[in-house]
DNA sequence: TCGATAGTCAAGCAACTGGTTCAGTATGCG
DNA sequence: CGCATACTGAACCAGTTGCTTGACTATCGA
């Protein structure tokens, strides 16, 4: 097992989420996520220069997303799931915060209901503060 | 402030993910996944100008990512955990779209080694087409 | 060897971003 | 009332992004 660098690295989330706002290189990472490709065969739905799928490509690469290695004159790209995983893990940790604290406040509210006659569904406990 | 309903919508994903790209940004929501708070509440950690704060406010509303109500002059702010859930889901689906292609080639090359002494560490085979 | 293929580099450009300041408006409170 | 708070709007500005074109290098295959 090869226990090289990335152990604890903070994955750069800027660089990430940013690589993941353009449709064009989520396209790219939605066909790597198939299999390898190369630049050419990435840039193929693209509609755009082979020079703007190589920036994507730079972009995506700098990000840790993918990674790439040339081989002759073709430069094959495949999906870093580490980074995709950090990513993701990053979102869920919010989102169950946000649930555990909603599902929290909707025990308190039980618990100190008088009149049980208040709104039940979790979603509309997200807007508790809009009526005086 | 962006009053748009969209009620059945498909989430923008461009603007989520920029959403998520600014560090700001992200440590705001951070501070909602522990519960609504108001614009100037968002601002203290944050050093910058109120202005500011309430761009970005705003970014993350576009987004779909918070909902914002005012009442009296304060604004209050909070998560919507829909669009958060759908950033996640897009790259959970491609995460395991990986992972389930990794795991066919790794058996496709367990079935036709004749000589078992190849790499059995799963993130070796992220780089499968490196050799001629 | 020659032409097609695959990528790379550099420069340039319009649009977008992330901040600022300044000048408001509306609300809460003593 | 009068002052502080909390936000809002408009204008401006430097830096970044997402492309483009044109020139160039390197490799593959007949």
């Amino acid at each position: 097992m090869i226990l090289k660098r990335m152990l604890h690295y903070a994955p750069d989330l800027d660089r990430v989420f940013q690589a993941l706002a353009d449709p064009g290189r989520r396209h790219m990472v939605e066909r790597l996520s198939r299999g390898p490709a190369s630049v050419s065969e990435l840039s193929k739905p693209l509609n755009m220069s082979l020079t703007a799928v190589l920036q994507h490509v730079q972009v995506l690469e700098a990000s840790g997303l993918i990674r790439s290695s040339k081989l002759g004159r073709t430069r094959t790209c495949s999906i870093n799931t580490t980074v995709l995983r950090s990513a993701e893990g990053w979102i869920a940790e919010r989102r169950t915060m946000v649930e555990r604290n909603l599902d929290r406040l909707g025990d308190y509210l039980a618990e100190t209901a008088d009149r049980p006659d208040t709104a039940a569904d979790p979603e509309d406990r997200q807007r508790p503060m809009e009526k005086p």
